[in-house]
DNA sequence: GCTGTTATCAGCCCGGCGCTCTAGCGCCG
């Protein structure tokens, strides 16, 4: 499949033409494409080859002319054109929250800054203050964002990190040298940010598997090569790490790249105890010199006398001590979900009607949905005032009496607005089946002006659900500032419902944060927030971090059955 | 750049907030 290729050269040049100042509907179309092609889940090589590409929105004479050319030389003139125009540096500028293209040329033409290091070496030296529309707080906000983006840097959001290792997987696959191979490291315990892959094969011939590993075509450089190791980085700036082995050593090492360091010293420690050394390729009897291969990763916690450990729990935050006295949640499954209550149409800022959005869900098994668009205040996304509400939820009623085998919840996702006020009065409130509320704007106020605001939604009779509580965009923004435990003690004491929002560059709750919440007493729904009907699929992401904050089937509201769901949000309002 | 419409081109997501040349612009959701 080349659609993240041509998802992302489309992307890049939308990029560059920002920082060229080009027409903004001309910038839009290229996102838009960019976006659709990603989308997309046939392959867009066998559209070219149908030359079927004309059915899809937003791709015209132009675009279809682009997409045939990168699909038969991975790439094109007016990319390659761009590339020579615009340095690199500026497109990655464009990450830095609060510096937008603008800002960015202005930076560009006056001081001729290229690189994001020149632009903190330059800010650091306050040679940015004094250049048209940059003052002290510009300055400074622009150091405070690359420091961000440091932390981030060289990690990728779990659907990158999918994406990658399930190319590399599936080239393996085909390989007739390999026997079995599988992704460990951050990307089996489902981290958030990946910063690198961990590929491990079996194979009897690891110089056959290695050869030929390194005709991968993203390969940028070889860092390491040995009998049974290849570190390579990607041309995407990923570092991968291959590790072959005999096929009877594959669950041990698969095992010994899984876990979190702190967790495999912690297990090697208690192995120790009982007279094992947990080594990369097998697990060694101390006494007899014995050396074991277990043949799956219940033998490996078996032998320390522990219950399997799932991946997402091996980062040492208590699972061992856990395993060994019998105590380990009984992780939640994707199966588990019964319903997406977090959900917007095309009746505010979602792509879909509501009609096929229902029909998807109960196609995927969901037992109940919500429909949550967007209150009046946020314009941009076409939020819905009190008369389309309630003509939304007549259509609603309707459609709960013709599609059969889901139930149709109305909702709203109400904003918080600035002020502190909801962008509903109670009395449109009440009429609706569930409610969510969450901040917009505003994100910039005070520690106490942003607790008060999100406390004052809690205490709210009527608002169900706060979602996206901490507000953060991973690798984009960092959660704002507001008083975690005073939110979580108030949605214990009120039933009010915290939210894992699954979108994978929010995930917010995050995994810490929901543990906590679940020790304080805090149900927990875990949404999509998703605007088109693929992204009914993301809830996967969102029951990972669940299974990383120990949650259980019993913590998630939207794993009860419809009756019980209908009881839960009705007891906010006693 | 696309779409809808039928001309051979107009319209395409709006508005608040915070910053800065304090009235206008850039950034953002």
């Amino acid at each position: 499949m080349k659609n993240y290729l041509v998802s992302f050269i489309f992307s890049d040049i939308a990029d560059m033409l920002e920082i060229k100042g080009e027409n903004i509907f001309k910038i839009r179309a290229y996102r838009k494409a960019a976006r659709a092609i990603a989308n997309l889940t046939e392959d867009v090589e066998y559209l070219v080859k149908t030359s079927s590409l004309a059915g899809i929105e937003g791709i015209g004479k132009a675009l279809e002319e682009k997409i045939r050319e990168i699909i038969n030389s991975g790439t094109c003139e007016y990319y390659e054109k761009l590339k020579s125009e615009v340095p690199k540096g500026l497109v990655e500028m464009l990450k830095i929250p609060g510096l937008g293209a603008k800002k960015i040329r202005t930076i560009y033409e006056r001081l001729n800054i290229i690189t994001i290091e020149e632009l903190e070496q330059a800010a650091k030296q306050r040679k940015l203050r004094g250049l048209p529309g940059i003052g002290v707080k510009t300055e400074q906000g622009i150091l405070k964002g690359i420091e961000m983006l440091k932390g981030t840097m060289g990690k990728m959001l779990l659907p990158t990190a999918l994406f990658l290792a399930e190319e590399i997987m599936a080239m393996l696959r085909s390989h007739p040298a390999v026997e079995k191979v599988d992704a460990a490291g951050g990307l089996r315990r489902r981290q958030e940010l990946i910063s690198e892959l961990e590929i491990v094969i079996s194979s009897n011939k690891s110089d056959e598997v290695i050869d030929g590993l390194l005709t991968y075509h993203r390969i940028k450089e070889v860092r390491e090569r040995s009998s049974e190791t290849l570190k390579v980085l990607l041309d995407l700036g990923i570092e991968v790490n291959f590790h072959v082995v005999e096929p009877v050593a594959f669950w041990s090492c698969l095992h010994y790249f899984t876990g979190s360091e702190e967790h495999n010293v912690r297990l090697r420690e208690i192995a120790r105890e009982k007279g094992y050394d947990i080594q990369k390729n097998c697990i060694v009897r101390v006494k007899s010199g014995e050396l074991l291969y277990p043949e799956n990763e219940e033998k490996i916690y078996g032998l320390l006398d522990m219950p399997y450990v799932i991946p997402e729990l091996r980062e040492n935050r208590g699972e061992i001590e856990a395993a060994l006295k019998r105590k380990l949640p009984q992780s939640l499954e994707i199966g588990d979900i019964k319903g997406d209550l977090h959900i917007h149409s095309n009746w505010s800022d979602g792509l879909n009607s509501i009609e096929e959005i229902a029909i998807k869900a109960r196609d995927k098994g969901y037992e109940y949905i919500a429909i949550t668009d967007h209150s009046k205040s946020l314009k941009v996304a076409h939020g819905l005032d009190e008369e389309r509400l309630f003509k939304q939820m007549e259509h609603i009623k309707k459609l709960n009496n013709e599609i059969k085998g889901i139930r149709i919840l109305s909702g709203i996702e109400v904003d918080i607005l600035s002020n502190d006020l909801l962008d509903f009065d109670d009395d449109v409130l009440k009429e609706l089946d569930i409610v969510i509320a969450s901040i917009h704007s505003g994100f910039s106020q005070d520690k106490e002006k942003l607790t008060r605001r999100v406390l004052k939604a809690i205490y709210n009779p009527y608002v169900n659900i706060i979602a996206h509580p901490t507000g953060r965009m991973l690798a984009k923004r960092e959660p704002y500032e507001i008083d975690v435990d005073a939110m979580l003690k108030a949605a214990a004491e009120t039933n009010t419902v915290l939210e894992i929002n699954s979108s994978p560059d929010r995930l917010d709750l995050n995994d810490e944060l929901a543990r906590k919440a679940k020790e304080m007493g805090v149900k927990i729904v875990i949404n999509t927030d998703t605007h088109e009907l693929e992204g009914l699929n993301d809830i996967k992401y969102g029951v990972w971090v669940a299974r990383r904050a120990w949650l259980e089937k019993e913590d998630v509201i939207n794993t009860c059955t419809l009756p019980r769901l209908m009881e839960i949000l009705s007891q906010k309002r006693k």
